[in-house]
DNA sequence: CCCAAACTATGACATTTGTCATATAAAGGT
DNA sequence: ACCTTTATATGACAAATGTCATAGTTTGGG
């Protein structure tokens, strides 16, 4: 059993308002585990009953429309926390967590989490400013998606790719999603998401080496997305 | 200064969580206003500095999206308040707040609030559920965005607008919202959403009289939306 | 009460996007 | 290493949606 005092998590995320005491004590409750890429962390109307630490890796947070589609809302990673709306709002996943690369994560149980909260004030606080984020996030994404075209909305997703998630050494985006998964985000058709990489492919904007996904002329997909 | 103990505010909200003696403090310092209809109670950037409780009246809440159309976020009704992600992210308002019905309101500063919010761990609470509501409805819009057509989402925003605001006596739609407004919810051209409400007519399924929409047939509405 | 401005409605057409079919390429299990 | 499955790619076409033009209708201010 690790020490949380160290973990990456902290460092960035709402427990980083936790005391030395607190780190202890959830040191001692934490259980970690490892998620394969593709596996599920919980899926919609899963009771959750506490709170993931993401150490390593990506997840996608999904939800199955009505037309079995699946909608990535919300790409998490390293050093982010998982679960925060449906411990305070006590009602299942609204949403699942499915890893696109292979993670490592902690799971904190509610109990805790709850004691934190009720007695750490600046954590309470920390979690609350996530979650307004993530709402501020969530209506930003609802205007683009009401309001733009496929086009813009993919130019977009490109550059949010590289600046949330950056590029390895050969400069494609480090996280390599499938067509499928890009086509989720922007909520179009998977044909459609290939045939308009192609396009910006054409127009040198980016460059297509199987997954790898390089990006060539920023300024261009800036302008298309306006 | 009329008192806050017997506000519909009160029965709705957050607040129901306060004590008999901070809604007597509340009373003290809370500013209330009339705010007509196309008027706002704060605009995109605004630093709201507190919270509105909407006493009366119907607002939307709107972002101005890059091609210069509005896009309807929210409807916020009477009993509802208004500007809590604003007070909790410490940030200027994400959204526009403009009346689409006169409205009567409550304005609390912001120190109010906070002091609320430190001292009563149950209204803490109540906000925090709040604004994960938001999210989890925020989440669930985004959804059908991208994953619905314009005819499907314009037959749930009809039957969504029933459900929330209820109907007149002679069963029209009780908020009366111009095809302009339908349009910005539903994130289309209103010409669109124009012709799709004639075709929902032609087809029995509403009846149109100037800005009154009355739902003829919600079973095939419902149908329409999966 | 009248008039300008805004809203509603509809046609014609262009553009965008989705669907189906098919071919090739890549990935993963035994 | 082989084979099945899955992912990527592209064409052809249909359907959905946006844009522009125009006309009738309603609304609100003076």
């Amino acid at each position: 059993m690790s020490k949380c005092e160290q973990c990456i998590v902290r460092e960035f995320s709402a427990l980083k308002a936790l005391t030395k005491d607190e780190l202890i004590t959830m040191s001692h409750c934490k259980t970690s585990s490892k998620i394969k890429k593709g596996e599920a962390l919980f899926v919609e109307g899963d009771n959750v009953n506490g709170v993931f630490c993401i150490k390593d890796g990506v997840c996608k947070m999904t939800k199955l429309s009505a037309n079995g589609k699946d909608q990535i809302i919300k790409l998490t990673q390293k050093g982010e926390l998982l679960g925060q709306r449906s411990l305070i709002s006590d009602e299942p996943a609204n949403l699942s967590a499915i890893a696109v690369e292979d993670m490592e994560v902690c799971f904190i149980p509610k109990s805790e989490i709850i004691g934190f909260f009720n007695h750490n004030n600046s954590f309470s606080m920390n979690i609350m400013k996530s979650v307004c984020g993530d709402l501020k996030d969530a209506d930003d994404t609802l205007v683009d998606l009401a309001q733009k075209n496929v086009k813009e909305r993919l130019a977009q997703t490109l550059l949010y790719l590289e600046e949330k998630f950056g590029v390895l050494e050969d400069k494609s985006l480090r996280l390599q999603l499938s067509r499928d998964e890009i086509a989720s985000i922007i909520g179009t058709a998977t044909e459609s998401c290939i045939r308009l990489l192609s396009e910006f492919k054409k127009l040198g904007l980016i460059e297509l080496n199987g997954k790898k996904i390089t990006i060539l002329d920023r300024v261009k997909l800036k302008r298309i997305v306006e």
